[in-house]
DNA sequence: TACGAAAATGAGAAGATTTCGCATTATCAA
DNA sequence: TTGATAATGCGAAATCTTCTCATTTTCGTA
């Protein structure tokens, strides 16, 4: 129960709740909505409220146990932070989700704040695109 | 009267609500949001809905005048497209927004979505840090 | 310039996502 | 085991955006 070591660790007591939202982010990777998780624990059984999925979810974030990306459009998506920073290649037809690091890009981004005068904190990089399935490319 | 020009180009009609909210962001410059628009044209006497913006705002994201951004938080902000792409510097504490082109990372991305299969269409760099105003860094 | 079809507007309702308030329940140190 | 404290679940509320629809405006044509 390694989970449940995470979650002390991050100043949390261990809940049901939040023990079965981070097996379930590790279990599954990706990237999950609130919603998404609220629905496949329901789906599963469990008991839980969608105001403490984001509850938890938020604390984990201030945690540094998962990051929140948003994403064009709706809602939020979360994901296991471990610990390796990386950006986001999107398609725009099937949503598909690829992630990528550059160091180029990183060392970049460190001297640009630098010159504009800024202590850098965070960043985020999408990249909008059509990937290479076959729907997708002919859809285009 | 060139705004409406660009209107017309847009193949929209030009319309008292359309050429207010075209007229303000060329006037003002940088990232206004929704609510921004409303309340400015409100204040300087102009009759508009909050509705009327949202729409047109974004029949001209459609129609590539402008370009809307979802930074963290809230509201999603408007800018006048003047062509040129460039990403953002964001100060964590005041909220002060700049614009960067970098060509490395530019051509770094083209290449990274290429090596994934993407066909490019759009991307979006957001670098959050804290700026060098005095208030800003003792925030911090 | 006036007419009229088609499009656009304004106001409020509705939708979508996220947070809040609070009574109830669970956690965990003693 | 107990009790103080924190967490949960629920529905209500907040926030941002879109939709509906009756009314008004635009603009090609007469």
């Amino acid at each position: 129960m390694e989970e449940n070591q995470e979650i002390r660790k991050a100043g949390l007591k261990i809940t049901l709740p939040r023990v079965k939202i981070l097996s379930l982010l590790e279990k599954q990777g990706g990237h999950l909505s609130a919603e998404d998780v609220y629905r496949i624990l329901l789906d599963e059984g469990e008991e839980i409220g969608l105001a403490t999925v984001y509850r938890v979810l938020t604390q984990f974030e201030s945690a540094g146990l998962v990051v929140r990306h948003n994403f064009e459009g709706g809602q939020a998506v979360f994901e296991l932070d471990r610990g390796s920073h990386h950006d986001h290649l999107i398609c725009m037809n099937c949503g598909r989700v690829e992630e990528f690091v550059d160091n180029t890009i990183e060392k970049r981004q460190i001297e640009i704040a630098k010159k504009h005068g800024f202590r850098i904190k965070d960043h985020a990089l999408v990249i909008y695109g059509i990937c290479s399935n076959k729907e997708c490319k002919q859809a285009e």
